[in-house]
DNA sequence: CGTTTATGTCAACGGTCCTGACATAATTCG
DNA sequence: CGAATTATGTCAGGACCGTTGACATAAACG
């Protein structure tokens, strides 16, 4: 097994003079653990980040595009709930991705002011693109991490959610991917 | 136990055909991590974010002032290291924060070039109240998923980052603090 | 018919990152 | 010693992504 050294587990001598190890050993495992956010979070935008910066796009456009993946006729009320950020902002972001033909947005037909949001065809190729490079980082870390590893990942985020929006957003995440029928 | 409800395991009904339950399955639980990724650090900079923003201030002061605290004594180039960023980047960061008596910088004794970055005791309280919001956020989190689920956290996030870099940013986590001596 | 809702848009601003270019002081090396 | 390198700072300009405030339009609703 030559991939699977230990990723020093954090029992380790302690330094100086701490009074409280218990205190101290907590506080070290939230720091480190915040650290871990910092620079997995970094490592996780990296790959789509160069792929949508050759193509004059930014974050916020594959955001844009992954959630609309999702949710496929999802109204902009919808999008900017699940983006959590002001109208202003999705707009700038959505015009170009509408205007280059990755993104179609048609009248509701029940209630024809809203406007709901696919991906065309090409979208959907790009977005592919995009959510494969993270895919396959995400990928090696699982694989290279194990199942109960992943599992405890899962528990972890879920759990660093804030409660009030926490049954929402697993809704989101868990639930049936939606496709048009 | 009340707060101990299942937290959707993914093992749900498959939508539908969709071919190989096996591939289909593992794209649908490398999406999931990956929202759950974007969610659950959304989450995790809100609190500071909010502190930072009474202040005037912005996530990257904080990213400063934390790693100067890791690091007293840190010269310029080590936090540029660390951050990843431009030195332009970081002086517009830095300099607020010198100005506004955050941190110290003072030449170095061996090589006078280097500019040694340190915390004030404002700098110190200041990053401490930061700090303290997103480390009871990682407390709840960590409590509510047990201590297998946090190993399993940081295996996976470990994992995540590029190989290349791996070692050094966990020797960054893992070492001991650094204090001033 | 008047109000509310869904959306779009114009303007201005702040924060965070970037590249490129140039300056200064200190160290290092031939 | 003098030249090259290193550590840092700074000015100029630009891109992206978020914000608030204000206003407009069309459709739905009561």
């Amino acid at each position: 097994m030559p991939d699977s050294f230990s990723l020093r587990p954090s029992s380790r001598p302690v330094p100086r003079g701490s009074g409280d190890d218990r205190l101290f050993l907590t506080g070290r495992k939230l720091r480190e653990g915040a650290e871990l956010m910092f620079f997995a979070y970094r490592a996780f935008t990296r790959d789509p980040d160069r792929i949508l910066h050759e193509r004059g796009y930014g974050r916020a456009h594959h955001r844009a595009l992954h959630f609309i993946g999702r949710r496929p006729g999802i109204p902009v009320a919808g999008l900017l709930d699940i983006l959590g950020i002001t109208k202003q902002s999705l707009a700038r972001v959505l015009r170009p991705l509408v205007e280059d033909g990755l993104v179609e947005s048609v009248a509701g037909e029940a209630d024809r002011r809203q406007r709901l949001l696919t991906l065309t065809a090409e979208g959907r190729t790009f977005e592919a693109a995009l959510s494969e490079a993270q895919r396959e980082r995400l990928a090696r870390a699982f694989r290279a991490a194990g199942p109960e590893a992943v599992a405890g990942f899962r528990e972890v985020m879920a759990r660093m959610i804030d409660d009030d929006d926490r049954d929402d957003i697993l809704a989101l995440v868990y639930d049936t991917p939606g496709e048009i029928p």
